[in-house]
DNA sequence: CTACAACGCTACTGCACGGTAGCGTAGCGT
DNA sequence: ACGCTACGCTACCGTGCAGTAGCGTTGTAG
């Protein structure tokens, strides 16, 4: 058992360097100091030993930041954009990205990465709703996407790194379109998907 | 030379199965019905013949579309959500995305379709700017960010279909933004890119 | 009729890779 | 001393793939 983290270690140090498609289990043999049969030993398929070292890479839920609302949002924006925009993560994102499209298990890390992520600013504007911070009727969903969407269209899309003043300016936009009432739900459908049940 | 159209179009069926890294040359040879010899009387290599295929598929420059500036901002956001959203892009795009970051050659191509795809929105605002629909200073990249931001972000990221009514929301959001000057350029500092130089 | 360009077909080399078999060995608890 | 677990090493099979050689075939322009 105690060559488990080297492999699963050179098996990412690959990913990042050539490709999630192109790591051989001969190449993360050689570059983990682990014999190639003990990784089957560990390990049935290659899909699985990739699969198994997506999951280390799936983030921990964190807690909310503290502070004010706007404070709060700014903080997650903040980090949201950070985590994406370093190393492993924004080498890494896009190639997981296009094998979701193709690939199931791929597609369930994905996703994971994606709730984690983004939950905890929907969490904090669906809070500031009900406290009465927000508009009543604020749509929640939309809201995570105007914040959320440029930050990573320009990380991701167009490939430009974003510093912090950026990111303060969408969230301000953000924050005084909704206190304005222009992000509102439309009336009683259910267009997007309801915005959180309970807690 | 009349082999050329059934080679490339299959290339491109293939890149959009099973994904632009497991192409083989052998495959597309025999999906376009073309000698495998034939396929490397035109391209000296595999990588030259992927590359011919994608420069196939940037698209042609087109003209803005007319109507009052909420209509043709609102006309370029649809059509911007369209494509990316439909295959073969919907499916190409992530693929070629996450090469752009690893090979030089696809990065070019990536760019490309990012220009082409990204400039009229960009230039309508500018245009607006300067005949004074929007106020003056309005930030023109920041705009566009916030309105392919979220778009992008829900197709390509969140991989939810966007209805039209979303995209409508995201654009008149933007619009009311900017037309009460929230969105501005920040002083003399040119922060993001300059704007636009002349033209 | 001829000459040339474009193409098809078969066969081949070389290599990288996924995965397995078989055997040997170091460490460790009891 | 025993046995068990985890691991190393070499060798191997089968396959798929990039790229090439050689030769035959068709269409077409002059």
């Amino acid at each position: 058992m105690r060559s488990r983290a080297a492999v699963i270690g050179a098996t990412i140090d690959l990913m990042v360097e050539r490709g999630m498609h192109a790591v051989s289990v001969d190449a993360i043999a050689e570059r983990s100091g682990v014999a190639k049969t003990t990784v089957y030993r560990h390990w049935p398929t290659r899909e699985a030993l990739i699969l198994a070292a997506w999951y280390t890479l799936v983030p921990e839920e964190t807690d909310a930041p503290t502070g004010d609302l706007e404070a709060r949002i700014l903080a997650l924006a903040l980090g949201f954009a950070r985590r994406i925009g370093a190393p492993p993560m924004s080498v890494l994102l896009p190639e997981l990205l296009a094998f979701a499209g193709r690939d199931a298990d791929m597609l369930a890390v994905y996703e994971e990465i994606l709730r984690v992520r983004g939950k905890p600013l929907t969490e904090a504007v669906a809070a500031a709703v009900v406290a009465g911070v927000l508009p009543a009727r604020t749509d929640v969903e939309l809201m995570a996407s105007l914040i959320l969407g440029p930050i990573a269209f320009q990380q991701l899309i167009v490939r430009n790194p974003v510093d912090p003043v950026f990111i303060g300016r969408v969230v301000s936009i953000a924050m005084e379109s909704a206190l304005k009432e222009i992000i509102q739900q439309p009336r009683p459908k259910s267009r997007t998907s309801p915005p959180i049940r309970r807690q």
